[in-house]
DNA sequence: TATATTGTGTATCGTTTACTACATAAATAG
DNA sequence: CTATTTATGTAGTAAACGATACACAATATA
């Protein structure tokens, strides 16, 4: 299972290196490649798509990134430090468990339709399929969204432990409802849905909290 | 939108055929080909895969299905004749509203786990994301998945004129949930999920029915 | 039997894939 | 300055991709 504490690499400017300095900018190249991933899948993606998007030629890209895989593991690593891990900081840091997956389901509902890049997530909807060559892609995609229910989990723990949660209450099976919730969500994403229309799939999944009081 | 009617074609063994006669069986052919594209998703699966796996030369599958798309267009068809529609008939043959989507969820949950095929659904998680190319492909699987959920939609208006759901309710809203609970399930099922484990996301996606008494 | 029709196996086709050899350019270090 | 180091652009590589040309085999029809 991948650990959520990702070390984010940034380009340390001032610090001058020793060769030719690189002509672009390698934090914007990684964020132009990670949209491309997102927009296209990993195997949607070619080289050609990547050198062209990023405007270098590919002995650049290969000596900055190493090679196509690396690039992709380096993009979902951008991914989780730049908007999957706000999201995930709204879950740890609220009052209550159930504060907590509804704010989740809240930041996901904006973060899937927001306009500056693909819609969906890269990870909820990521590598899902895809050839032999390619299963240690598909695993590494596996265990990020693995790492989200664990990470979901551990705050439904947190609240039986806080008195939020009821003891006896199926917390892996919840923990799973939730994670389906917000790959749902990203799938709607994809095919058109609103922030609007997420944030109602969002509160009906809210609907579904133990205990929940509700009008009809 | 797709049509939810698909017509099947059968061979028709006995109807002899002027030519040589064909060597493999086409419909179990192509019952190998959607188990295919399946677990590799439409990308991930080459023409080497399909040809190696059919146990045939690629002149004898370029002449019965005629190219990769049209192969993977008319797998899909075997789906959804073959699986899809069961569920769908459980929706729509339901005496309430409310017991046609959880029928629906039910059988998806245990569809989506059975072990005589690659788990999850290849229409709510596939194609989600694939190179321009290919753009017709994923929208034939987005088409379909749009269909899920009006056909989801058509149930709940029914269930209004029905008299068993009110008329004032968001149905728009409950489909586009109830199909990314699909969806959500078919992403738990390829990450591993157990036939239970989805029984309990069903069941909490029931709880989420508007006006539903919740015992804690 | 002769002809037409269709499927099969061999051996490719041209294109795209991910990736790289190599010479040169641009910087620092001594 | 020279030497070293790193990046860049040109022009490729071998392999895999989807798809076929062609000769031959196997059937139905005339």
């Amino acid at each position: 299972m991948a650990s959520s504490i990702n070390f984010v690499v940034i380009d340390m400017e001032n610090k001058k290196s020793r060769g030719r300095p690189r002509a672009f900018d390698r934090t914007q190249a990684l964020e132009l490649a990670l949209h491309l991933f997102w927009a296209k899948g990993y195997e949607g993606t070619s080289l050609n798509d990547l050198t062209s998007t990023l405007g270098i030629n590919a002995p650049s890209l290969y000596a900055a990134f190493e090679s196509k895989p690396a690039l992709y593991r380096e993009s979902i690593d951008l991914y989780l430090a730049q908007q999957y891990e706000r999201i995930g900081a709204l879950l740890a840091q609220a009052a209550t468990a159930r504060i907590g997956l509804d704010s989740m389901l809240r930041g996901a509902a904006e973060q899937f339709t927001a306009p500056d890049h693909p819609p969906g997530c890269p990870i909820a909807s990521g590598v899902l399929r895809c050839a032999e060559a390619n299963a240690a892609i598909g695993e590494l995609t596996a265990d990020h969204r693995r790492n989200t229910r664990a990470m979901m989990l551990a705050r439904l723990q947190q609240g039986q432990q806080d008195g939020d949660l009821p003891v006896d209450l199926d917390i892996h099976a919840l923990a799973g409802f939730y994670a389906g919730i917000i790959q749902g969500m990203s799938v709607q994403a994809i095919d058109g849905a609103s922030t609007a229309d997420l944030l109602k799939m969002a509160d009906l999944a809210m609907q579904a909290w133990p205990g929940n009081p509700q009008a009809s």
